[in-house]
RNA sequence: GGGGGCGUAGCUCAGUUGGUUAGAGCGCCGGCCUGUCACGCCGGAGGUCGCGGGUUCGAGUCCCGUCGCUCCCGCCA
C-alpha cells in the first residue's frame, strides 16, 4: 500500500488515494489537469497523479479569483488544490472511478506550470501510431496504459529481488564494456580511445561473468541484467533488452528448477495469471517437437500432432513413399486431426500456403466422410486399409478435417507446428483467461548447421552436455558425431512464449575443450577467445548452472501486451532508432578522431 | 537482405471508376450553460493528401523511385 507523501506545500495526499475514509478532512493534492468540464457556473476538474484521479469542484462562492483561475485551466496543466474532501451526493457518485465517492471542493489553487496543447489525448487507451508515440514519449508515459505496465514491471523486479535475496542469492554488477566473443548474435561494438583500433563489445548475456563468479565461490548469484544484440526488431526482441540472470552452485536440474518455480510462481501471481501451482510439467524437446511441432508448445489449444508414418511405410503414393523410403536423415509423414470443421477450398489453399512458407513441400487434406473413406486429392492414391489404419491413428470421425506433411522430421515438425498457431489463431481457439507453463527439457547439445557444414550448441557451448554412456571423455572418442548427445538444459515456457531458459554449466575444463573442439574451435581459437573461462575452470570449478529470463517477455505476458514496446520506457523503434532523442546520430570528426576512426559512410537521417 | 500492411487536419479515420471548393468524429479557439464525470448546445479556425518524379486535359486516387512506421521470414550461440 502506498504511503501518504510527506506533507508540504504541494500536497498531504495522494490525489488517486483518496476515499470516502477523508470525507470530512482538508486535503492538498497536487497534479495534471486530466480533464475539464467547465458549466459555467461550476466547473469540474479531473486531477491526476501518479495514483489516480480525483474530482475536484470549484464554485464561484469560493472565490472570483479562483474561480477564474479554474477557467483558465487547460489539460495537462500541473496544479496544486486545497480544499474540503466531501462524500458526493446521492446519484452524483461515480462508480468508475476509484475515488468516486468523494470529490474536493477546492479552496485553493496554484498553477505550478502551464501546458502546450498535448499532439493526442492523455486521457485513452486508444491505439496511435508508433512515431507519434514515441516521439512523444513523456506523454506517452502518461497514459495509464503505460502506467500500469511500468507499476507492474516494478512489482516484478521487486519480487524477483526480495525472493531471490531470502534465498540466499546475492546481486553482482557485471561490466557493460566487456570484451567481444563472436558466437551467436553480432556484439554492438564500442571504439577504445585508450587503445586505439581495440573495440569493447556490450554484453549479450552476463553468461560468463556468471560463471566465474560461481568459480570465485559467491555460490548464489542473481542480476537484473541490461543485454545486447545488434540483429534486426521484432515485436518480442529489442536491441537492449532486460535479463533475471541467475547462477548456483553444487546444484543438479533439480535445484535450479525448485527454486525458480517458486519464483515464478510469485511472479505469475503478480500478474493474475492463473497456473497450476509447482512444481511445473516437464516435456522433453523430442516429445515437444512431436507433439507440438515446437521447442515451446502452446498447449492451451489442441490440434496436436501424430507420426503416422508407420501406417503409410508400404504406400504406393509417390510423395509418401520417397519421403518415407529416404533413410538419411529419415522422413516421416505427421498429421494432425483438425476435427469437425467447415473450411472452403480458398482456406486449404490459404494453409497449404502457410505450410510452404513454414518449410513444407505442400499439405495433404482429408475429410472423412460418413462412410470412413476420404475426400481429398489424394486418396485415390491410398489403399483402404492405409486410409483407415491412419483415420484410425488419429482418432478421426466422419466430418473431421486431417492435415499432414511428409518431409524429413523437423521440417515436417516445424510446418505442423507453425500450421498449428496459424489454426489456433483463424479459429480463436484459446480460450480466455486460460494459461499453461511447463518446462522443455533434455535438448539436443548440438544442432547441425548445413550451411556451415558443422555442429553448433544448441543451446550455448557452456551448456554440459550428457553423453550417451555418461562419459563425456570415452563418448565424443566412440561415437561418430555428437548428434546423440543431450545437454543439461530447461526452458520455461508460457503460453508458447519463452521466458527463460538455462542449464547446468560444464565445470570440467577437459569437457568444455572437447566441447569447443566438437563445435570446429581448435584448442588455439579456444584459448584465445575463451581463455580467461578455462584459466578460471582449472583453479577448482565446482558443479554449477543457473537460468536467465527475459523481463520484459514476462512483463509483456503478464501485461497481457503485444509488443515488448509497451513495457520498456524509451524503446526502439523496429528500425533500431530512438525518435525521442534522435539516436542514433552522427558525430563530430573530432570524436572520430580521438578514437582513430573514419567514417567510409555517409550518415542517415 | 526479402515479403506483407500502412502513411490524408493536432489525434483516429473515410474518401467510390482519375473529374467542381478533400470530409467526419475527437481535440483546439470563441460564446452560452450550477452536478458533470467521453458534460451539453451554438459558432469558428485548422490540409505540402510522407517526399520526389512520371502518365494524363485533369492525380489523394494510376505508375516508378524514395523515406518513415509496423508485422513476418532470414537473423537472434
Amino acid at each position: 500500500m502506498r504511503q501518504p507523501p510527506r506533507a508540504n506545500p504541494y500536497r498531504d495526499h495522494w490525489a488517486g488515494d483518496l476515499s470516502a475514509d477523508d470525507a470530512g478532512t482538508d486535503a492538498r493534492v497536487s497534479g495534471w489537469v486530466n480533464n475539464r468540464r467547465d458549466h459555467g457556473g461550476l466547473i469540474f476538474i479531473d486531477l491526476r497523479d501518479r495514483a489516480g484521479i480525483v474530482q475536484l469542484v470549484v464554485h464561484p462562492e469560493n472565490g472570483a479569483e479562483l474561480f477564474a483561475a479554474a477557467e483558465r485551466l487547460r489539460g495537462e496543466y500541473v496544479i496544486s488544490v486545497a480544499g474540503d474532501v466531501v462524500r458526493r451526493e446521492e446519484g452524483n457518485v461515480n462508480p468508475e472511478l476509484a475515488t468516486g465517492e468523494i470529490e474536493i471542493q477546492v479552496k485553493e489553487m496554484t498553477v505550478l506550470a502551464e501546458s502546450a496543447t498535448p499532439p493526442f489525448p492523455i486521457d485513452t487507451d486508444a491505439d496511435l501510431d508508433e512515431m507519434t508515440r514515441l516521439r512523444n514519449r513523456t506523454l506517452d508515459l502518461r497514459r495509464r496504459y503505460m502506467v500500469d505496465a511500468l507499476v507492474l514491471r516494478h512489482e516484478i523486479v521487486r519480487t524477483i529481488r526480495e525472493t531471490l535475496s531470502d534465498e540466499d542469492f546475492l546481486e553482482v554488477e557485471t561490466p557493460i564494456l566487456t570484451r567481444s566473443t563472436p558466437e551467436g548474435a553480432r556484439d554492438f561494438l564500442v571504439p577504445s580511445r585508450l587503445s586505439p583500433g581495440n573495440f569493447y563489445a556490450l554484453p549479450q548475456s552476463p553468461q560468463l561473468f556468471k560463471q566465474l563468479l560461481m568459480v570465485a565461490g559467491y555460490e548464489r548469484y542473481f542480476q537484473i541484467a541490461r543485454c545486447f544484440r545488434d540483429e534486426d526488431l521484432r515485436a518480442d526482441r529489442q536491441p537492449e533488452f532486460t535479463q533475471l540472470d541467475l547462477e548456483m552452485s553444487f546444484v543438479e536440474e533439480d535445484d535450479v528448477l525448485d527454486v525458480n518455480e517458486r519464483l515464478m510462481a510469485k511472479v505469475f501471481d503478480l500478474g493474475g495469471l492463473d497456473v497450476p501451482p509447482p512444481p511445473y510439467e516437464r516435456m522433453p524437446y523430442d516429445e515437444a517437437m512431436l507433439r507440438f511441432g515446437s521447442d515451446r508448445p502452446d498447449r492451451r489449444f489442441g490440434l496436436e500432432i501424430s507420426d503416422v508414418s508407420e501406417h503409410l511405410s508400404g504406400s504406393e503414393f509417390k510423395v509418401f513413399a520417397s519421403v518415407l523410403n529416404r533413410s538419411h536423415p529419415p522422413g516421416v509423414v505427421r498429421a494432425i486431426n483438425t476435427g469437425t470443421r467447415e473450411v472452403a477450398r480458398k482456406e486449404l489453399d490459404e494453409l497449404t500456403e502457410v505450410a510452404k512458407r513454414a518449410g513444407a513441400g505442400g499439405l495433404v487434406w482429408a475429410f472423412v466422410q460418413e462412410d470412413g473413406t476420404w475426400r481429398s486429392p489424394i486418396a485415390k492414391f491410398l489403399s483402404a486399409d492405409e486410409i483407415a489404419a491412419v483415420t484410425a491413428a488419429l482418432g478421426a470421425q466422419p466430418g473431421d478435417l486431417l492435415l499432414a506433411v511428409a518431409d524429413k522430421a523437423p521440417v515436417a515438425a516445424n510446418a505442423l507446428g507453425v500450421l498449428r498457431l496459424e489454426l489456433a489463431r483463424r479459429w480463436q481457439l484459446v480460450a480466455e483467461g486460460v494459461h499453461d507453463v511447463l518446462w522443455v527439457v533434455d535438448f539436443p547439445m548440438f544442432d547441425y548447421n548445413e550451411d556451415e557444414d558443422r555442429w553448433d550448441a544448441l543451446h550455448h557451448p557452456f551448456t554440459a552436455p550428457t553423453a550417451p554412456t555418461g562419459n563425456a571423455a570415452a563418448d565424443l572418442a566412440a561415437t561418430d558425431g555428437p548428434g546423440a548427445w543431450r545437454s543439461r538444459a530447461y526452458d520455461l515456457v508460457v503460453d508458447g512464449w519463452e521466458l527463460g531458459g538455462g542449464s547446468i554449466r560444464i565445470h570440467d575444463p577437459a569437457v568444455q575443450r572437447m566441447v569447443f573442439a566438437a563445435i570446429g574451435m581448435d584448442e588455439e581459437e579456444a584459448q584465445q577467445r575463451f581463455g580467461f573461462l578455462l584459466d578460471a575452470l582449472c583453479f577448482g570449478a565446482p558443479p554449477h548452472g543457473g537460468i536467465a529470463y527475459g523481463i520484459d517477455r514476462i512483463v509483456t505476458l503478464l501485461a497481457g501486451r503485444e509488443s515488448i514496446r509497451d513495457v520498456i520506457a524509451f524503446p526502439k523503434t523496429a528500425g533500431g532508432s530512438d525518435p525521442l532523442t534522435g539516436a542514433p546520430a552522427p558525430v563530430d570528426a573530432k570524436q572520430l578522431r580521438e578514437l582513430g576512426l573514419h567514417s567510409t559512410a555517409a550518415p542517415g537521417h
